[in-house]
RNA sequence: GCUCCGUUCGUCUAUCGGUUAGGACGCCAGGUUUUCAACCUGGAAAGACGAGUUCGAUUCUCGUACGGAGUACCA
């Protein structure tokens, strides 16, 4: 019996720096697919403290990026920044409790000790002399607030992808909640903003594996309970190296540029580090089912645009030819090409049937049902051109009176085209390039039969006497 | 430097002490064919290295190598 308290919360928290990075919307992915798989919530936040590198643009970038991919947040975004008094005052609370101190020893101090202990070849950890002055001796000055954390003993995360990490507390310093300015810091904000939003799984990327021992600190001293730890590897790209912008595309828009559909990327992404067994192609809805963190593996896996083509393909086979449609549009919308008209966005729905088969991407699915957009005159490019010399031409024209009264179904036109090419003594295959020709201008097309029966009896007439015409 | 994490075919991965180490992408060969694809059949291809524990290690422990992250009054 699933109580209130044992919902399931999960977020993502991006800083509003630039582009959704195709690293973080597989963090979100994970997230979403673990509350969406159990009911739970998945929830937005905007991790912008650092007003000067954070960007409304960059938060609508953010935005887009989860927009596109489908992946649809629960209640209202929440901005870190505004949230800064709730920091501070949970900073003052554990000054007033003793959990933590004000030091007031300067940053030049703290850097002139570091560099000391550095040429020396010794720890750089540094431990305030104020942790447990006398409140008479502290000077008249600005003072940062520092977490009084356990010196001894070792703090343990027990984290679901990465095991039982300990981390030595000696190793640990006792890390600044509020700036000497009195603005709350990065670790401490995060830990408030979770635990007030009810965050019960954190997963992130495992960068963060070692700033949760900081944060675990924050928790134990407001009492608070732990959320559930899961830190996944970062992806990387072909070489092995951090993904940046000599692999190809490292932002989720350009993903969608590129013309990958969603559901695809989404497959993609989701078994990128993640396996249920052997299982390669899924859907959304086997996907929230199947998605857990055990099954997330602790190694940093590689980006390959080879797989992520061949997924993306048999995710637009499987979709609906008016969906995918849709798609399309949006796709080309997105991209700034022309618009189409009612009537090719219907020629390219009645194609859809024999594109999707073999279409990767939404160029690719262009690009193969171009024969279904071109308007008349079809322009033979340079390759298809050589197919419609003075005998094809010739060809075309004969064969256009066998079509006049066929019924317009692909046995017959087989038939229709067998026959004419036997009574002339050759191959279909001889027949098929100058008819590629005429139909679509390309030498490499869909089937010649799938061809004329989208085109329509019309249609192909008018093409294959326009080209048998041409010069 | 110190702390932490990681390492199975080229790539993503399965295996949770005993397997001919399985699948997928890619690759190669053959088939189908009307071009390009798609599709079908088959094939090559892996436990980083070294110790230890054990009747038996890819699997458990330790070390080495290599890779990564953290070590801020950044996020």
């Amino acid at each position: 019996m699933p109580q209130m308290s044992d919902a399931v919360v999960t977020r993502f928290a991006p800083s509003p720096t630039g582009y959704l990075h195709i690293g973080g919307a597989r963090t979100a992915l994970f997230n979403w697919l673990y509350a969406r798989g159990r009911g739970g919530k998945f929830l937005l936040r905007i991790e912008d403290t650092d007003r000067a590198r954070s960007t409304p643009e960059a938060e609508k970038a953010l935005l887009q990026g989860l927009s596109w991919l489908g992946l649809d947040f629960d209640d209202e975004v929440v901005s870190q920044f505004a949230r800064a008094d709730r920091h501070r005052e949970v900073a003052l609370q554990l000054l007033a409790e003793g959990k933590a101190y004000k030091c007031f020893s300067t940053q030049d101090e703290i850097q002139a000790f570091r560099d000391a202990a550095k040429a020396e070849g010794k720890s750089t950890l540094f431990q305030s002399p104020w942790r447990d002055a006398d409140p008479a001796t502290h000077p008249d000055a600005p003072y940062a607030v520092r977490l009084k954390s356990a010196s001894e003993g070792e703090t343990i995360i027990k984290d679901e992808v990465q095991g039982e990490v300990r981390i030595k507390n000696a190793t640990l310093d006792d890390m600044i909640l509020l700036r000497s300015d009195g603005s709350p810091v990065y670790m401490l904000a995060v830990v408030v903003d979770d635990h007030d939003m009810g965050v019960t799984h954190v997963i992130r990327g495992d960068d963060h594996l070692n700033n949760a021992a900081r944060q675990m600190g924050i928790y134990t001293a407001m009492g608070w309970a732990l959320p559930v730890y899961a830190h996944i590897p970062l992806i990387f790209g072909a070489d092995g190296k951090k993904m940046s912008k000599r692999h190809g595309a490292t932002g989720a828009h350009e993903y969608q540029h590129l013309g990958y559909p969603a559901a695809g990327m989404r497959n993609y992404l989701a078994r990128l580090g993640w396996s249920h067994g052997d299982d390669e192609f899924f859907t959304d809805a086997q996907a929230k089912e199947w998605f857990d963190l055990d099954g997330i593996g602790k190694a940093p896996a590689r980006f390959d645009f080879k797989k992520l083509d061949n997924i993306c393909g048999q995710h637009i086979a499987a979709s609906e030819d008016d969906v995918l449609v849709d798609e399309l549009l949006e796709f080309m919308g997105a991209t700034g090409l022309p618009a189409l008209s009612d009537e090719q966005k219907n020629t390219v729905k009645q194609a859809m049937f024999c594109l999707k088969e073999r279409a990767k991407t939404f160029p690719d699915l262009l690009d193969k049902g171009q024969f279904a957009i071109a308007t008349r005159p079809i322009v033979p490019d340079e390759k298809s051109a050589k197919a419609l010399d003075t005998v094809s031409r010739g060809m075309l024209t004969a064969l256009t009176p066998h079509l006049q009264n066929a019924s317009w179904v692909r046995e017959d036109l087989e038939k229709i085209l067998g026959d004419f090419a036997e009574a002339r003594e050759t191959k279909f295959g001889k027949l098929a390039g100058p008819l590629r020709a005429a139909l679509a201008g390309r030498a490499a097309t869909p089937s010649v039969f799938d061809m004329m029966l989208v085109l329509g009896r019309e249609e192909t007439l008018a093409r294959l006497t326009e080209a048998a015409e041409t010069n």
